[in-house]
DNA sequence: CAAGAATGTCATTGC
DNA sequence: GTGCAATGACATTCT
């Protein structure tokens, strides 16, 4: 078992690393904690949304504790399975975004000595759970002796600062269009320089071989034709002998290219792919499927990845699934336990309670998670000492208290699915790191829940405050919680509210209470979408700022060299007229006569044709006349 | 206490 | 027809 012990958490750790290096967050601690967490933040990029997590599919916990307490190791195997398997279902890794690594390593026997005690390096944002403490000696003892010695989960941060990786990619992206932008600039200055050579050569002494050489390239240059010049420059330069390493155009199209192209170096552009992958939108985005291509580079290098790493998992499918429906059945049993006399305690509810219910306390749900949505610290409660603790010690409003509750609460010890103790506070904030503060598994201080710690840690477990909805839940007595409720598959659902006596109120509110909790998950999700598509947006916007200015720079430039050239041009037209003779033996006239190099390279001179913008005009006069005419 | 942000809830629509 | 995600609009609470 050591072996295998080992042989898990060296895989992990290098598979977290890998997931780090490609951008993808790992966060093992949260699997290896036994904890599920309702809310999860699959991405943290821009789009990151938040999904549920069927509870069915919670399969490692149960009622606060480990499935397999005996066989700790298969929580390492699942923890790797379970990584795997959402390193699938990420699709693609998101690269703007924080890194978090959570490393696992095995403490050497030296921090055994502590080994006892709350052994999360990170544990000063992590307040001590009192309900964790609640465990029976004989859990405790259980876990005990089903722990190897003491498997130390320590949480190693690496974080990379978003800023960071977003200086990182700005100068990946700035440079080289910068480099381009600054080579195209110089390379067409050298352009201006070469042509000032040449300017300075033809006015020099009398006409030489290379001036003839020169000039025989520059005549098969169309005059007329300046529009073309700037693709014909470069070409008739290197025939010049004219140092251009690299012309113009291939750096302007280069230039074009990478910036139409955009995702070729520009993570960003990688985003929108992304997004359709996790949102499931139908944005269209144009660079998207110009981005695919290099976006497929991680994304199959994460595909291989998992892919191979899979292998590694697959002989224990049969396994986990088997424990897993075991899990699922005793999930339900819960359901039979409810007896008539909890029914009939529904008729003592007071009315005026329910009536109060109705009011907007405004209270967050279990997801708002300042106070995280602990289900799985609500899953740690254990069965046997959950009612004592909600209704006692976690500090419930007198109005619960006040409830009939209490008259079933022996009956509700019952439950192993009775989940009221969700965290619930005014943070509103649903950061997934907040799922992640939880305390380790095997806390020995059992007292310690009455005594909180510090008053800077936040709400104390005491002071919470439960949602209007698990007000109702509690209120109505039914034996699930709004995380279960609301999380549950639809026909688990309907099986429950179908199958196991619910009187109508109870099944209106089980329904309300699903319909708002999704509601409110798809409300999040849907402010983050539009967030990050203003956050994109304005990124593009700035981006098409940048690249105008730069086009606008290279125009001028482009102008210039234009304008230098057709200048060249017409001087060297003017030298080579004035050396040559007409039958009378006097100079051609620049004014009248100019060259012309036609497809096979001769130079012809011809006269001058004048605009025929009056001729033009007299032949539409006549096709009227003649249409008169006719 | 007012303003704005954050969040929850409802109604509606489309798949 | 039902479930559900998405979203606009409004209400409530928090800062």
């Amino acid at each position: 078992m050591q072996v295998a012990k080992k042989y898990f958490t060296e895989g992990l750790i290098q598979l977290t690393i890998l997931l780090s290096l490609i951008g993808v967050r790992v966060d093992i601690d949260s699997y290896l904690s036994g904890y599920y967490s309702p809310l999860i933040e699959i991405n943290l990029g821009p789009s990151s949304a938040y999904t549920q997590t069927p509870f069915h599919n919670l399969r490692d916990t149960l009622g606060g504790y480990t499935v397999h307490p005996k066989c700790p190791e298969l929580d390492y195997f699942f923890a790797s399975r379970r990584l795997l398997e959402e390193v699938r279902t990420l699709g693609s890794p998101r690269f703007p975004t924080q890194l978090n690594a959570w490393l696992v390593h095995q403490v050497s026997p030296v921090d055994k000595s502590d080994g006892g005690q709350p052994s999360t390096s990170s544990s000063e944002d992590t307040e001590p759970d009192p309900e964790s403490y609640q465990a029976s000696d004989d859990r405790n003892q259980e876990l005990q002796r089903s722990s190897p010695p003491e498997p130390c989960v320590s949480r190693v941060i690496t974080e990379e600062d978003e800023e960071d990786d977003d200086v990182v990619k700005e100068e990946e992206e700035s440079a080289p269009v910068t480099q381009l932008a600054l080579s195209s600039t110089l390379e067409q200055e050298c352009v201006l320089d070469g042509i000032a050579a040449l300017s300075e050569s033809p006015r020099g002494p009398p006409p030489t071989t290379d001036f003839d050489q020169h000039w025989s390239s520059f005549l098969s240059m169309p005059v007329a034709n300046l529009d073309d010049l700037d693709s014909l420059v470069t070409e008739r330069l290197s025939d010049l002998d004219i140092d251009s390493s690299s012309d113009i155009n291939l750096d302007a199209a280069l230039l074009d290219a990478m910036v139409t192209s955009g995702g070729a170096y520009d993570g960003r552009q990688h985003r929108p792919l992304f997004r359709q992958e996790s949102t499931g939108s139908t944005r269209s985005d144009a660079s998207a499927g110009m981005a695919l291509g290099l976006a497929a580079l991680p994304f199959a290098s994460v595909c291989s990845l998992s892919g191979g790493t899979s292998l590694q998992s697959a002989p224990g499918d049969c396994l986990d699934e088997a424990v897993f429906d075991q899990i699922n059945q005793l999930g339900l049993e819960g359901l039979e336990n409810m007896d008539s006399p909890l029914m009939d305690s529904l008729g003592s509810i007071n009315p005026d309670i329910l009536e109060d219910l109705d009011s907007d306390s405004g209270l967050s749900l279990e997801s708002s998670s300042g106070g995280p949505v602990s289900p799985g610290s609500s899953e740690m409660s254990s069965s046997s000492s959950s009612c004592e603790d909600e209704c006692g010690a976690t500090g419930y409003s007198s109005e619960v208290d006040s409830l009939p509750f209490k008259g079933v609460l022996d009956r509700a010890t019952m439950w192993p699915r009775v989940d009221l103790s969700e965290r619930v506070w005014h943070d509103h904030s649903y950061s997934s790191s907040a799922f992640l503060n939880l305390p380790p598994v095997t806390l020995p201080h059992k007292g310690i829940k009455e005594e909180p710690s510090s008053e800077d840690e936040g709400p104390t477990f005491g002071q919470r405050e439960l949602s209007r909805d698990e007000l109702r839940a509690r209120a109505m007595c039914i034996p699930f919680s709004v995380l279960q409720i609301v999380n549950m598959p639809v026909e688990e659902f309907l099986e429950i509210v179908d199958g196991h006596g619910f009187s109508p109120e109870q099944v209106t509110l089980l329904r309300d209470i699903r319909r708002r909790g999704k509601n409110k998950l798809a409300a999040q999700n849907c402010r983050k979408r539009k967030l990050d598509a203003i956050t994109g947006l304005q990124e593009e916007v700035d981006r098409l700022h940048a690249q105008r200015d730069r086009l606008l720079r290279e125009k001028q430039i482009t102008a210039k060299t234009m304008g230098a050239v057709g200048q060249q041009i017409q001087q060297l037209t003017r030298d080579v007229l004035a050396r040559l003779r007409d039958d009378s033996g006097r100079p051609l006239n620049p004014d009248r006569f100019t060259l012309q190099c036609g497809a096979n390279g001769r130079v012809v001179v011809q006269p001058v044709r004048r605009p025929a913008v009056s001729t033009s005009s007299s032949n539409k006069t006549d096709k009227r006349k003649k249409g008169k005419k006719q």
